[in-house]
DNA sequence: TTGAGTATACCTACCAGTAGGTAGATGTCA
DNA sequence: TGACATCTACCTACTGGTAGGTATACTCAA
């Protein structure tokens, strides 16, 4: 793995552990074992590091996605999925999905990297109105509602969800809340 | 105002704004108009202010949930003042619950800052699924499943709205969010 | 084929500024 | 007089960032 690749990695799990203010390079150059001068060199500014962490984290969610579409054409599997990722993001309580983490720290981001942020948001929305549109037509969930209402309710529910296991480091919380929107699913 | 509650009223707008690891003693000095030592008078250690802090918060939220019990018998409307309060502790989209502020930075914080953070939430839910209870008796929620779940989920939206609506910087994002929910309210 | 030039990826050593925190003097008021 | 609240002046550790240097490798014209 080359070594950019390898900081982002170390950067994104740090990140979604801390937030954006709860990391430093000392803290990455320490775990990858160079020193923090060499990481100027793949990433001139904390605020260079945090849009590339941005913008590599929105392209892995759409590839996501796209996988998600791939697998099934029934819309109740597809919201499932997307449910799942997002329990699997929490990796056991200790991580955030990293736009939930740097959300919080809104005011130490550049414009860009809070550009990018909307950008993510505004990406799921699309992604999940569009599966609430299916689900009104193929009926795999129970008693819906306009798909764009659905569609922000979701992303609450799965945000908030991880926020609050992520508080208690446990995650049966995330479970419990996403378990009444879960049965809804055929 | 004596001066230690004017701190406390500083620190919160700030860890409310920036999380626990986006404020300093230093910001606090310069807001107040005294010196960071005299900080230290008051709170010897920022862990200490950030115990008081979450303390004061969960206080003053377990005495807004007694005068929504005070205003309302009936459920439904009981739940609209819970989510219009998180609606305002929004303050237009620049801020957030503390608590949710501070369960991102949960690797800086003290064993009993996080202790108190969890008592936080378990009361949170403890009120909810009682006012749940009473929907299913009084009838003015339409739809409600189980009170624990329903709880549980309605936490989720309001945290995961607010956080939405803070990446966004648009109150309307969490209007957006939490109307699926309150169409549900008789 | 060789050597000059250049790019890559790192290094040591440093910068100014800020973090949380401490010691001890000073003012103020009951 | 003494408790309280504040001050000045300082500490160490760390922040993001820079200056300047080095070893290795690739490229390309003489």
């Amino acid at each position: 793995m080359d070594r950019k690749t390898e900081l982002l990695n170390c950067a994104e799990n740090v990140a979604r552990r801390r937030g954006y203010d709860g990391f430093s390079y000392a803290d990455l150059a320490s775990e990858v074992g160079i020193r923090k001068a060499s990481i100027h060199y793949h990433f001139p500014s904390k605020a260079d590091l945090a849009v590339a962490l941005i913008e590599r984290y929105a392209d892995t969610f759409s590839d996501a996605l796209a996988v998600i579409d791939e697998t099934s054409d029934i819309a109740s599997d597809r919201l499932a999925a997307y449910v799942q990722g997002y329990r699997r993001a929490l990796s056991g309580g200790a991580k955030l999905c990293l736009c939930v983490a740097f959300s919080i720290s809104r005011d130490s981001l550049s414009e860009e990297a809070l550009a990018e942020l909307e950008a993510f948001h505004s990406n799921s929305i699309i992604w999940l109105t569009k599966t609430f549109e299916l689900a009104n037509k193929d009926g795999s969930v129970t008693n819906t509602g306009d798909p764009l209402e659905e569609a922000t309710t979701l992303l609450a529910i799965v945000v908030g969800a991880q926020l609050v296991a992520r508080a208690a480091n446990k995650v049966g919380d995330f479970d419990q809340a996403t378990k009444l929107f879960l049965s809804r699913l055929a």
